[in-house]
DNA sequence: TTATTGTTTAGAACGATTCTAAGTTAAATC
DNA sequence: GATTTAACTTAGAATCGTTCTAAACAATAA
């Protein structure tokens, strides 16, 4: 595990007791890039040799969200999927092949006031269309 | 029900045969202004004596997605909720109460290319928080 | 009428997620 | 160091939204 002392600063930060599993799973989260589901992070761990339960993988995961080191990505309905809070960036899904593909955006060029809103904690962006690899294909 | 010549015409234009039931559930559709859920929609038609069968609200909501009459809304990962296509617009969710607010949005502002993007369908955006009333009641 | 095709239906099956209750670990107090 | 306490992890059961299946039904065509 890479960088076991900023990790543990991390949870510490947010007030997470710095268990074994929350830091294979942080540091998980920090070196994949992809937008992965519960069931790939528990098989990718397992093919690690660390073999966490899936109830922990849930947990973790939660917990995480919960304190804003994470958020989850509702694509569809089947899998959530699971994204490292970076800067703010949009999605597009390829409705084809299931790709995702991230690109930073500065939602303030909206302008977009929702008069109800009292607060607003998150902003969400997915385009959903086909990539230019699975075009080409057809 | 409304409108009874026109809803079938709407019907037909997608190609869809318009059966009691499809039409029962687009008249639904178009004359509620909320995001409605599965479960919400069959109790409705169930308490005004129209008994679809669950699995037939399933079917048609989905053949209407398909045929790009309706859109599926994931606000979490608990049930599907439906909204009808109108112009553009985005929605606030209040993560108190679950409220839903939409208001219209112009997409093009934000000048947003994805390089992997072949072509564009959909495009949704969200923004969580509290709303004003929750707000005033903490 | 007899096929043929499409639609609806109830209930079974599925699968992602949550719950439960027991087991384990770690820290706190004596 | 032993004992209590609280927090964390775990396997498996339970839940619940959704999909599947196979039969019934309706509409149309031959």
């Amino acid at each position: 595990m890479q960088n076991y002392a900023q990790l543990t600063e991390e949870l510490k930060a947010r007030s997470i007791k710095p268990s074994l599993q929350r830091l294979l799973l942080l540091n998980y989260m920090h070196t994949c890039h992809t937008h992965p589901t519960v069931e790939q992070i528990y098989a990718d761990l397992a093919a690690q040799g660390h073999a966490l339960s899936k109830a922990t993988v849930y947990n973790t995961l939660t917990l995480f969200v919960q304190k804003g080191l994470l958020r989850v990505v509702n694509l569809d309905r089947s899998e959530a999927r699971y994204d490292v809070l970076a800067c703010d960036h949009g999605h597009f899904v390829c409705e084809c092949c299931g790709a995702i593909y991230d690109e930073p955006i500065d939602f303030d060029k909206l302008n977009l006031i929702f008069p109800e809103a009292g607060s607003v904690n998150q902003r969400d962006l997915f385009y959903r269309g086909v990539c230019k690899r699975c075009l080409s294909k057809e």
